[in-house]
DNA sequence: CTGTTAGCGCCTTCAT
DNA sequence: ATGAAGGCGCTAACAG
């Protein structure tokens, strides 16, 4: 391997003033000739940073983690392409890692931070409480949650929400816009989706009708399809149907199919998310677009600027803008 | 931040020591009384190793990269996840990145493992050569990379492939043995499907059938539709569309509906990698499942072994099972 | 059994 | 303008 002290050899100066060379020194203090002369033989040796011995030395590692539930969650490579996209510019390296939403694992990666593999963190947690936050809150590393608006976190962690429960009161009355009285949520349990079943129910209290939620162990399309089946088989019969997600939005779709009701004629159907799929499927799916590669943007600018010092005040929320699709389930 | 010299002050012992009593120590050299005292305390201070200490140390980071062209391409996230899962396994943590098939970000990742970041590299290149590995060569970092069977990786460099031609001669058979005879096939420009390609025109040509070929620039859902526009539009009639991939064939299937072309009754269409969108349009498509998933698995196995020095065969290929997944489409 | 010593490669004062 | 020296936190001989 080729170190600074090759180089300092081969053209007879001392390690110490390659490395200022190399560095570009701000104030001109080096020549530019010595400069010049030390990047030549730096590029004839073929030398190359070593950015670990760097980064131990500046306590920097130029790398972010970033947690997710699942990347083969639709979801998902969206957000994370936005994080990325962001921190690929600033030369942010990013580790990327899923949870399946278990406590263990997102304890496990908090790690990463604290022994000092990376920067700061950026995720998606759905079983961690205020205290798991404060070794590194003591630290002073940098933390971003993309989280429900419910989620209590401490100070000294960004939270970082997409508020699904406007989100889910404006599509709720879009649906009763369209005349629907006997609408049904269908939702996993637990996770940021929480929200979105308030304001569901929300939106339905407020116009004087009864909500009902069926909830399934996983926010799967799976899990929408068997939400669905057992909303029927206890004998509810819903104009509408709001899913948690699009992906249960379609396994919904598929239920329906095996009941034989026609979408949107007998039953109307809508998600959250825009997922690719959402648009490839029939009947196409009215969906609310949470605009995911944005948000990731937001969240690494934000760990950035914090990173950087140029950045001080806690996020609590995000003004993050969604938009309902109108597609052909409704 | 706690290190391990807190710790030998705390105790009254040498930091040395601490570091043999952490290790656990195989030989029984530190007392067992030793080693608990020593963890206590570490416990009590919140001790947690330095990973960048370690790695600078041992020239071990314990972390891999996984380049891919878009992580947000369907294709990609069963594969990376595939990858991570075993590493997880192992402790190693795995930088992903995304190279949209530039060439010069191609290059540029190669530079984490130069730079001592990772410990070896796992990827999907388009447009790399054989000589752009030399230097990962050199100082004997692992490389395993998934491609096309065309591609000439130099020795050093594991060269992983899904052998797409024997997949695509299979399904282009299957067309065939459906009646078929006017098959086309629509693809993108370079990256691994260029063999898909191949695997398509041999088999027309082994039955005496002439093969007819639509590129476009992407190889994404828009590049499928625009392609079948083009093949219509210069007048081809084929009763059946083979597509390089999944995302090309639903947008073929897009095509062929604003063309009034029933499938497939009118015409059959089939595609590669079995995404999770392929079984959640209409009609639902047939397709070869490529198993990406066990994909990532083998490569993050095959980077390990080399890693512990437990390999040393060089790969050319990877026996990698393929299925053919009738649908609706054919 | 434990401590001393010697770096890994780099950055950063402080002298010269 | 350059070099000498110190140290980031840790591992790994080698002495005692």
């Amino acid at each position: 391997m080729v170190t600074q002290k090759d180089i300092a050899k081969e053209i007879g100066l001392s390690q110490a003033t390659v490395s200022l060379a190399l560095q570009g020194v701000t104030d001109g203090v080096i020549p530019g000739t010595t400069i010049e002369k030390v990047r030549k033989a730096a590029r004839d040796l073929g030398y190359r940073p070593n950015r670990v011995a760097q980064a131990l030395r500046t306590n920097k590692t130029y790398t972010l983690a970033c947690v997710v539930p699942d990347i083969t969650n639709p979801y998902y490579p969206f957000l994370v392409r936005g994080f990325q996209s962001i921190c690929d510019i600033s030369g942010f390296d990013v580790i990327v890692v899923n949870t399946d939403g278990k406590r263990e694992k997102e304890l496990n990666f908090l790690n990463l931070a604290l022994q000092g593999k990376v920067d700061a963190i950026f995720g998606v947690f759905f079983n961690l409480f205020p205290i798991d936050f404060e070794p590194l809150i003591k630290k002073g590393i940098p933390a971003v949650c993309l989280g429900p608006s419910t989620a209590n976190y401490p100070d000294g962690v960004d939270h970082f929400f997409v508020d699904g429960s406007f989100a889910a009161n404006d599509i709720t009355n879009y649906l009763i816009s369209l005349g629907h009285t006997k609408i049904s949520m269908i939702a996993g349990s637990g996770g940021p989706q929480i929200e979105r079943v308030d304001g569901y129910k929300t939106a339905m209290v407020e116009v004087g009708l009864t909500s009902s939620t069926q909830l399934s162990e996983e926010f799967s399309e799976q899990g929408g399809y068997d939400a669905t089946q057992q909303l029927f088989a206890r004998g509810e019969k819903p104009s509408a149907i709001l899913a948690a997600n699009d992906l249960m939005a379609i396994g919904c779709l598929r239920a329906l199919k095996t009941l034989s009701l026609c979408v949107p004629h007998d039953v109307a159907v809508a998600g959250f998310d825009d997922i690719p799929a959402s648009e490839l499927v029939t009947p196409t799916l009215t969906t609310v677009r949470m605009h995911q590669q944005n948000i990731g943007a937001q969240a690494a600018k934000k760990i950035l600027n914090r990173l950087s010092g140029s950045e001080s005040s806690l996020w609590r929320t995000g003004p993050f803008p969604y938009e309902i699709i109108q597609r052909n389930s409704t």
